[in-house]
Order: structure tokens, then C-alpha cells, then sequence
DNA sequence: AAGCGCCTCAACCGCTGGTAT
DNA sequence: CATACCAGCGGTTGAGGCGCT
């Protein structure tokens, strides 16, 4: 618990403050907002805070809200393909966490900046390399992407694939499919939400620098229907021509870091995905 | 069992841009 | 136009959990 507190700008404000609580939202304080929102809707945060009763900030409301109380906030571990697309989104936005989040729905701007902290740069940390770098995003899509990939197949057309509740899922499957929110992203034909399609689309997608053998077919399963990944942003990996990354070095770093086999989890780690044997 | 270190993630902070007055 | 207020964003922190020794 913090014990510091931030100044403030009125006399007003100062007054409240002694009041204010931080830290952990407890049970009775998650009820009070959700009764409140429920009755007067969300939204005007700094006045929900006081007319609420809860002795928070509007900001700290508004933020219990959006990353754990609403209903659509989706719980659990990110699926393979809210992974993929966040590693695509990221290496075209860069740290845009809310415009990445909008691309998954049910997923929190806090959540994939933690995901992309705790996981994406531990394994740019392992092999010395800049997560912002080129050089690391050429790993991914070298090293990670075809396991990724391969895990996808695996995970999805496993019975127990999924770590979220399967109404939950398929409800954001369907959203992550159906419901672009982005029409940019669309007309630049970059992976997006539509990128994961149907099958009936004809244009399977060669993964760019994909090792010929690491991928039997790009397509996979989500439910009852099948689904191509489609295109990582071609004019990112025009950028990057294959002599910018030493392939010996990674594939040294590699080995160097495998130690475990690969364990069969629904759900899978950065690690494993790295150590997956091809 | 205890101590230690690492990891995760909820929550906080400072800042910015938009809007109201 | 100037100022105040607010919502939202991205960076950072630290409590608690977990694994290792």
C-alpha cells in the first residue's frame, strides 16, 4: 500500500484528500460502483466519485471500472491469436496500448501493456536485443511467429484449448471476427480483426521469413470454423531484409536457452514458445 | 519451514488533449 | 483568448504469489 500522496491543486481537493482511499478496491467499494454505474451509467468519473460515496478518485474509478469491473472485460490468458495480433499491432502502432486494445475486444489497455512488459520484453531482454528494435521484431516473426503458429493449430483443435469461459469466448471470437472497429486497418490490409477469416478466402498468406518446413498450413480453428491467418504488415518486413538479423545468433541464443521440454499446457508461455522444437 | 529473489498485474502517477466556462 | 476541469493515455510502482534453494 502506497503511503505517498500526490498533491493536489485546490485547497478543495486537499480537504478530500485526507479521505481518499488507495491501494486495493475491496469487495463492498466493487459493489458500490457497479450498483452506481448500474443506475446512473458510467462515465463523468470525478462526479461518480463523490456522488457514489466511495471515498476514490474519479480516475481510480474509472479504472477499477474499465479493467476489471465491466462485464465485457474478458478474464484470463490471452488466446494464440489475441497474441499474434498484438505482436502485429505493436510492431505497426508501437506502444499505442488503447488503440492496440481496441483490436481485441474484451481485453484492457493495462492488461496488454502488462502482457507486453512481463512477457514480450523478458524474451528480448534473454536475447539482448531492444524490444523496439528491428532486430527484435525480426526475431519474433523468425523464431516466435511459426511457433506461435504451430501452437495455434495445436491449442485449437484441442478439445480443452481454451483457458476462458467458452461463452465468453465465443462471444469474442465473434466480436474479433465480425466486428472491425477500425476501418483503417482494414483498408491497409494489415493483420487486424478481419485477418483471422473465414477459409472460404482463397489467399492463404505465406508468412514472411517463415522457414519453409516450420509451418504446415497457416490455417486453423476457432470453434466450428476455420481461419487463415492472413498478412503481417508487408510493408514493416519490406523494411527488414534478412541480412539485418543474424539468423546463427538467434538460433544460438536458442539453444543457449532451451532447458525444458515443451509441456502440453492449454495455456503456454513466451518460453515455451521459444522452446518449441521444431 | 524459512528465506530469498523473481514475476505478475492491479493500481497509481504525471502528462496531454479536449471541452466547458 | 485564457483558464479550469476532466477523461484518457502511457509509464511506473509495489504487494502478493510462486518457485527455488
Amino acid at each position: 500500500m502506497r503511503t505517498s500522496k500526490k498533491m493536489t491543486s485546490s485547497c478543495n481537493d486537499q480537504e478530500v484528500d485526507h479521505e481518499l482511499r488507495r491501494g486495493p478496491w475491496t469487495l463492498d467499494e466493487d459493489n458500490l460502483l457497479i450498483h452506481y454505474i448500474t443506475c446512473h451509467g458510467e462515465g463523468r468519473w470525478n462526479s461518480l466519485a463523490r456522488s457514489s460515496g466511495l471515498k476514490r478518485t474519479g480516475k481510480s474509478c474509472r479504472l477499477r471500472w474499465l479493467n476489471y469491473l465491466k462485464p465485457d472485460v474478458k478474464h484470463g490468458n490471452l488466446t494464440p491469436q489475441e497474441q499474434l495480433l498484438i505482436l502485429e499491432l505493436h510492431s505497426k502502432w508501437g506502444n499505442r496500448w488503447s488503440k492496440i486494445a481496441q483490436q481485441l475486444p474484451g481485453r484492457t489497455d493495462n492488461e496488454i501493456k502488462n502482457y507486453w512488459r512481463t512477457k514480450v520484453q523478458k524474451q528480448a531482454r534473454h536475447l539482448k536485443i531492444d524490444s523496439n528494435s528491428k532486430r527484435f521484431v525480426e526475431a519474433l516473426r523468425q523464431f516466435w511467429l511459426p511457433r506461435l503458429l504451430e501452437k495455434m493449430e495445436h491449442s485449437t483443435t484441442s478439445p480443452s484449448s481454451s483457458t476462458t469461459s467458452t461463452t465468453t469466448m465465443e462471444a469474442n471470437q465473434n466480436n474479433f471476427i465480425s466486428q472491425p472497429q477500425d476501418k483503417d486497418i482494414i483498408m491497409e490490409s494489415s493483420i487486424s480483426s478481419s485477418s483471422i477469416c473465414s477459409s472460404n478466402n482463397s489467399n492463404r498468406f505465406m508468412m514472411p521469413y517463415l522457414p519453409e518446413n516450420s509451418l504446415q498450413s497457416n490455417s486453423y480453428h476457432v470453434d466450428n470454423n476455420s481461419y487463415d491467418v492472413m498478412s503481417f504488415n508487408h510493408s514493416n518486413t519490406q523494411e527488414l531484409r534478412s541480412s539485418d538479423v543474424s539468423t546463427l545468433e538467434f538460433q544460438a541464443a536458442e539453444i543457449d536457452w532451451m532447458s525444458n521440454n515443451l509441456e502440453d499446457d492449454t495455456f503456454w508461455t513466451m518460453d515455451e514458445l521459444w522452446h518449441f522444437k521444431k
